[in-house]
DNA sequence: GTTAGCATGTAAGGAGTTACATGATTTT
DNA sequence: AAAATCATGTAACTCCTTACATGCTAAC
């Protein structure tokens, strides 16, 4: 019964755990953090704020530098912290290694809080997305084959293009899944 | 009051207008074309379909091999072709060089179609899409920037293979202006 | 003292997905 | 004759956006 299982979720437990926040800088630090894969705006972060709050996730940081204020003023930052729920909850999100977490719209967020992520995680998530990228890969030159002649230079640019960038994205994460393995190792050993 | 004005009303057009054709073929034709930017389901392409049948823009090609057919007998496949009022809606969603079609769920699409659309427009939709990727680097940029020292390797790995990705786009972009660029200056001399 | 940017929020809606439901046709 | 895949469609839902509404605070 529970509901926002999207990217937001994660990507805002992940940064809430870093550091305390208020929602204005969550979201520029989300839209850096995330750059060329995705950008939230202020009216899906917001909702998912109340959301997590009312789940118990995540709470008002009342520690502020100056707590001398007239009562009845509403402060104009709401500063939030994650509860122990919360981190319950990021660790739950953390530890799955499914196509959530490979796919186009995961992937990223996934990524980028590796750092918070287990070891042998990592290595399934790299792993899942490199085969994701290969089927893709496989169906597309197929159809490229098959349709070789009958289909206009734009069209076959496209495609050409699009087959590089998997092609990168696939050598980049062999690179990174030969780092991780050689790290296992070094640990097993060391 | 038009509705529907997403990406799948021009992919659907433009296909249509190469050749007629029945939904479930146009599903796999789009998926192809499209391969690494965009896949769509029959959940939104059937929905999509009757739309347009409903705006006129297209209809049901009657023009069957086997004409004589029990009556009362559905056909099992409906194939499609563009209607007059849908070959001018699809020249009209060709000739716009906006937002809509140099950001990232629209460029693909109608880059698919260059073949169909003015030399012209087609130079400004790359222009076009080459500084709004402009615009992301340098706020990436600037972000790493002031960054730099308090993150973590996998979120620099991460910012870095996506500043890269968008590098190696903007190159492809360069290329491509300038042979349309050589191509009308060519057409003005001859 | 006014522009620019910080800060929070809501309502309506867009564009798509998933899961389901059904039946025809082809292949094994 | 069973299994695969071709073919069409709908209902409910998800996740996110746009546009709006509001007020504070810093800089020029």
């Amino acid at each position: 019964m529970r509901s926002k299982a999207g990217v937001l979720e994660l990507a805002v437990l992940g940064l809430l755990h870093e550091a305390p926040m208020h929602g204005y800088e969550l979201r520029k630090r989300l839209n850096t953090l995330l750059g060329m894969f995705r950008a939230f705006s202020y009216g899906s972060l917001y909702p998912c704020l109340k959301d997590l709050l009312e789940q118990g996730l995540i709470a008002e940081d009342d520690q502020e530098p100056v707590p001398a204020r007239p009562a009845g003023t509403r402060r104009s930052k709401i500063v939030y912290k994650l509860t122990a729920d919360g981190k319950e909850r990021l660790q739950e999100l953390l530890s799955e290694a499914g196509p959530a977490s490979w796919e186009d719209e995961g992937f990223g967020v996934h990524f980028a809080f590796f750092a918070q992520t287990r070891a042998d995680v990592r290595l399934r998530i790299l792993e899942g997305r490199r085969s994701r990228l290969e089927e893709r890969l496989e169906s597309v030159r197929a159809a490229l084959a098959r349709t070789r002649e009958r289909v206009d230079n734009y069209t076959l640019e496209l495609q050409q293009h699009g087959l590089e960038s998997v092609e990168r994205e696939v050598r980049w994460l062999n690179e990174l899944i030969g780092r991780e393995r050689a790290q296992q190792a070094d640990e097993k050993n060391g």
